[in-house]
Order: C-alpha cells, then sequence, then structure tokens
DNA sequence: AGACCTCCTTATCGGTGATAAGGAGAATTT
DNA sequence: AAATTCTCCTTATCACCGATAAGGAGGTCT
C-alpha cells in the first residue's frame, strides 16, 4: 500500500510531539514511516511545504468545524482564540511549526464572515480586521513564549526576588504558575480596549 | 591584533542583515571575520549564546539607557513597545533572534521600577506585570509576523478580493500597507483595555 | 628557561535538506 | 498480449551545518 500524504502528515505531527520542531529531520521522519527519505519528496515539494501541511492539520483537529459568530462578539472571539492557543499547545513546538504561515485565499470567506459579525456590533471594517490581527499576533507571540519556556521548564526561575518587592507580590505571573489566566487577562485587555473604542455591546445597542 | 567579542557580535549583526538569520552559519561569520570556524567557539559556548549576545545588542542599539517612567504610565509605556519594535525591526529576522531569550535576573530591577510606577496609578502588582507581560507578547508575535511576511513580500498579496467586500474596504490591514498604524491600533487596545479595567489616568485621579 | 595562557589552526564527526537517476510494479493504452 | 506510461520508491551523492579534538604559534608570567 502507497503511502498516503495525510498518513505523513499525521505521523510527523506525531514525531513532532516526541523530538520537537529541531529533532525533526526528514530522515527521522523516514525512518518512522518505513521509507528511505527522499521518498518524502515526491509526498512534498520541500520540509517548508510538509510544515504548512501539518499547522493547518492542528487547526483543524481542535477548532470546531463550524465557527459561526454569535450573537456577542466578544464571547466568540474570546472563545476563539482559546481554541487556536489550545491547537497550539496540544503540540510541542506547535507556534513555530505555525509561524510564516499565510492565511490562504481560501480561508478569507471565514475571515470575512467574522468581519461580518463585528461590523453589526457597530465596528469598521478596518477597525474590525485590526482587532482580529492584533488578538492573532498576542496569540501567536504568546504560545510561541509560553512553548519556549515549557521546554526549557528545569530548575525554578528566578529563586530570589527579595529584592524586587513588587516582583515578589506578582511572582506568579513571573515564574509563569498560571499561564491560562494570565493569557487570558490580556486577551481580555484587547477585548475590552475594543469595546471601549470601537464596538458596542451586542443585544444591548447604547 | 585578536578578535574582540563584541567585534565578532558586530559582524554577526551586520551579517544577519545580509542573509538572514537561515543564512547566518558559524563559517559564513568566520569567513566574514577572516578566521576559520572553529576560532568562534573560543569566544562563545555555542551558537546559542551568539544569538543571545546578537538579540542584547540589538536592543542596546535602539533602546536610550535608562527608561525612567515618566508621569503618564500609558505615554512611556507605548513608547518603549514602539522602541522595541524598532529595535527588532532594524535588523532582518530580528524577532526571531530574540526569541527563547528570557530576562536575566540583571534585568528585574528595570521591570521592577516600571511595575512600580503602574502601581502609583492604580494598579495591582499583578494586573500590572500582565500588563507588561501582554504587550511584550503583542510585540514580538508582531513583529515576528511581520518579518516572515516582508522575507515574502514578492507578488501583491489577495490580488482579487470581490468575494469578499468587507475585507475589500479593509484591504490596507489585510495587504499590509500601514504596518505601523496597525501595530499601534492594537498597542492602543492593549492600553485602553488596561485603562478601563486597572489603571487611572495618572495626574488626574478620577 | 620553563611554564602558562591566549587565540587560532587543521582534521574530522555525525548530522541536515535536497537532487539526480533509475528501478519495480500497477495501470492504461494500443 | 504487448508496449507504454504512471506511481512511488530506492541508492548514491552534494554541499552544507554545528560542534569537538588536538595541537601550534606567540606573548606573558615566574
Amino acid at each position: 500500500m502507497a503511502l498516503q500524504r495525510d498518513q505523513v502528515v499525521r505521523t510527523a505531527l506525531k514525531l513532532l510531539n516526541e523530538v520537537g520542531i529541531d529533532g525533526l529531520s526528514t530522515r527521522r521522519l523516514a525512518a518512522e514511516l518505513g521509507v528511505q527519505s527522499p521518498a518524502l519528496y515526491w509526498h512534498f515539494k520541500n520540509k517548508r511545504e510538509l510544515l504548512d501541511l501539518m499547522a493547518e492539520q492542528m487547526q483543524a483537529e481542535v477548532l470546531p468545524p463550524d465557527r459561526r459568530p454569535t450573537d456577542d462578539w466578544s464571547v466568540w472571539l474570546a472563545a476563539d482564540a482559546r481554541a487556536k492557543r489550545q491547537a497550539l499547545l496540544a503540540y510541542r513546538d506547535g507556534a513555530r511549526v505555525h509561524h510564516g504561515t499565510v492565511p490562504t485565499a481560501s480561508e478569507l470567506p471565514a475571515i470575512e464572515s467574522q468581519v461580518r459579525a463585528l461590523c453589526d456590533s457597530g465596528f469598521t471594517p478596518l477597525d474590525a480586521l485590526r482587532l482580529m490581527l492584533a488578538v492573532e499576533r498576542y496569540l501567536m507571540g504568546w504560545v510561541t513564549e509560553e512553548q519556549a519556556w515549557l521546554q526549557n521548564a528545569q530548575e525554578p526561575l528566578y529563586p530570589d526576588l527579595d529584592d524586587v518587592p513588587l516582583l515578589k507580590e506578582a511572582a506568579q505571573v513571573l515564574r509563569m504558575e498560571d499561564r491560562d489566566a494570565d493569557f487570558e487577562h490580556g486577551l481580555m485587555l484587547l477585548i475590552e480596549g475594543a469595546k471601549t473604542t470601537c464596538g458596542r455591546a451586542s443585544g444591548a445597542p447604547d
């Protein structure tokens, strides 16, 4: 039986979790598939294309198939960001795999419908897209640093904070002990900022 | 005359702009310095250490030496973010070079003093540090994607937007034609969000 | 004079992504 | 049925990478 393209992608994702993106070589992947490494180049133009498909598959595995904007934009926008974060966290170095990927033309309609929902709540198309872009990049930056830290989670960070009392008070953030809450806080800042400057609450137009 | 450590770093940064981080090999750098590549390993433990020093140098070249918080927190916080963005943009792949770098213990006092300034404006230490973290990661995510896009700036992006009228209206964002303004917008969202949920304007307590 | 220290050299190792050329077998055409 | 084409893989090889081992030349210190 011949190798299937998406079987290669799935194996690559499984391997990613074992060895990380720096350890994910075409030879290692080929070995995992019981094949010689040049065989992969029949299925993919190059490694970049493989990584792109891996990124696509990662999102598909976690995101619900139809993310139709519900009534309150701040609810679905936040839920979307949380789901995407989980998608990236589900694989080692997920954010780095996703880097450099650009929305293909086929994803534009989904973006359009989200922009439309925001516009129905009082956003201009410009502000709507800018908000979505800001959330997306906050998300990417967050998870990238989060995963870089996860990989080096060795000795306790900053053992002595006696000289910096305020940081000592906020040590849980500095030591990243509740990353979910900290991510949520930043996300909330973006959404609150958008509420006060552009949008209005839906269902309760002011 | 022997090679100086910071001469190597400066040459590496110059070379970075010519070949990008993927083209920056120890051999290429050694050649630039008129030396054989193992010579570099006398000055640096490994390539990671070189990249760390490059990241440090990049920030030092752009950031003013003493960034003392002025009266209005939203002003210096934004100015700081803009300066850091410029520092990263000043070199090709600057954001990727900076990735994985973690604040050393010696940078903690500077962070403490910024947290203090925020607390003077009504923040709790927790909210202050979370805000700074959110801005930092938004910044990193932003510039990383920005530079990835810069490197692939070839054919025009999304030539046909007739099927997505709202995106057509916001095409300048989608096509990243005014990246400064778009970055500024997201930064403003974070700061406005912080104003309405945690802080109060300094000088004009409400 | 001898020992050390600094900074570099040559040689080499095990790995990487990628290409060229070709071969075996199934499918399709003649 | 024979010939051809297509699919999917192989072996061999390229140029390059980060890193280490071992040693050598030249200055400095004892």
